[in-house]
DNA sequence: GATTCGTGGAT
DNA sequence: TATCCAAGAAT
């Protein structure tokens, strides 16, 4: 079955120079799950997460890394993997960490709700499961953070399950392949259905995985490489050659910018921080205490809502801007200082953390932008 | 179904 | 430079 998914499609090819439409060459409907796994087997890709070939998957390893995956690639979660790999070992281990601890760990990755629904995970799992990962996708679709896609990686790929986890990847390979016309997220059903049947009838997390690396390294958003597809000239977009417009989608509008201060007060080593809300925009995480972000911001307004500090009356406006770029919108922060007296109180809801260690806090890139560009 | 959620790299 | 977009989920 392995020998004649690649070996016996190129001689094919070389007999019939001239390719048509109706007779394209390639796999056969059938032959695709075991020619995708037979590619599979050659060029998998070596990632931190997934072990060698043939070694079962470690529940937590997979989970914790479709966690990290989310709207993320693979290059910035690698060393993320790493380290939460070292400190919590386990999902009781994490569990039994503080949220606290795990955004600190997190910060930098971006999407922090992923972070509070992991240890929400971890602590659900380890208390009401024992500990143990639930194994059907019913089970995982429950737990905090796994969603549809997360639900049916995590079973085939931790547990076997004959399911198709459907993400970015597999959405751009399958749209090719059929030539989905029906624009995203319309098409979800479609190409859910279709990417089901590429699943061989074992080997699910394999199956799942090899589209997924396929999507990565040869069916890419831009210039992808169909001369070293596994599905050759059964793909229908390659075919009318116009296999790099799939797939189809709206396009997005992007947000208005908005503007706004940050405040960055230095007491000695120390620097003034404090808490964002628990939900919604970098929530949970550390900040420099800044004003309200608006479209149509006024600097005056923005400048008045610098924190009260008793001995502290002059700021010096940084040259420049602070600019970061939101997924819905881009911004702007001027950047105020002052150097606090000795002695001076955070106000309520405030602390001094020592500037040496900053890099334990919870900060978003956003406000380690904005700390260096004060301290520059 | 449309918005809200970070960040950095590639083109 | 501007745009896209990466193993999506929650609301």
């Amino acid at each position: 079955m392995r020998a004649m998914s690649l070996a016996g499609a190129a001689p094919r090819r070389k007999q019939s120079p001239v390719i048509t439409a109706s007779e394209p060459t390639g796999p056969d409907r059938g032959e695709r799950p075991a020619a995708l796994l037979a590619w599979y087997d050659r060029h998998r890709r070596i990632l931190p997460w997934r072990p060698p070939a043939g070694v079962p998957a470690d529940p937590y390893a997979v989970w914790l890394s479709e966690i990290m995956l989310q709207q993320t690639t693979v290059r910035a979660v690698g060393p993320y993997f790493e380290k939460f790999m070292a400190r919590w070992p386990s999902v009781k281990a994490l569990g039994a960490a503080s949220l606290d601890d795990v955004l600190r760990m997190w910060a930098g990755l971006g999407y922090y709700s992923r972070a509070r629904n992991l240890h929400a995970c971890a602590v659900a799992v380890t208390r009401n499961h024992g500990g143990a990962f639930p194994d059907t996708e019913q089970g995982l679709r429950a737990l905090p953070g796994v969603g549809p896609y997360t639900a049916a990686a995590i079973a085939a790929i931790a547990f076997g399950r004959q399911t198709m986890p459907v993400d970015g990847n597999i959405e751009r390979v399958v749209s090719r392949l059929h030539a989905v016309e029906e624009e995203l997220p319309k098409a979800k059903p479609r190409i859910q259905e279709l990417a089901a049947t590429l699943l061989g009838p074992e080997r699910a997390g394999d199956s799942a995985q090899a589209l997924m690396d396929l999507g990565a390294t040869i069916c890419t958003p831009k210039k992808p490489a169909c001369a070293l597809c596994p599905f050759n000239d059964g793909c229908v977009a390659r075919l009318r050659g116009d296999a790099e417009t799939f797939p189809r989608k709206a396009p997005k509008k992007t947000g208005a910018l908005r503007r706004g201060a940050a405040f960055v007060v230095t007491r000695g080593d120390q620097l003034l921080l404090r808490s964002r809300a628990a939900k919604g925009l970098l929530g949970g995480m550390t900040e420099v205490p800044n004003s309200d972000w608006l479209a149509d911001q006024d600097d005056a307004v923005a400048r008045a809502q610098a924190p009260a500090l008793k001995g502290v009356t002059r700021w010096q406006r940084k040259a420049g801007v602070v600019t970061h770029v939101f997924t819905h919108f881009p911004l702007e922060l001027v950047v105020y200082t002052t150097q606090a007296p000795a002695g001076t109180r955070a106000p309520a809801g405030m602390r001094w953390a020592e500037v040496a260690t900053l890099a334990d806090e919870a900060l978003p890139n956003l406000m380690r932008k904005v700390i260096a560009h004060a301290l520059d």
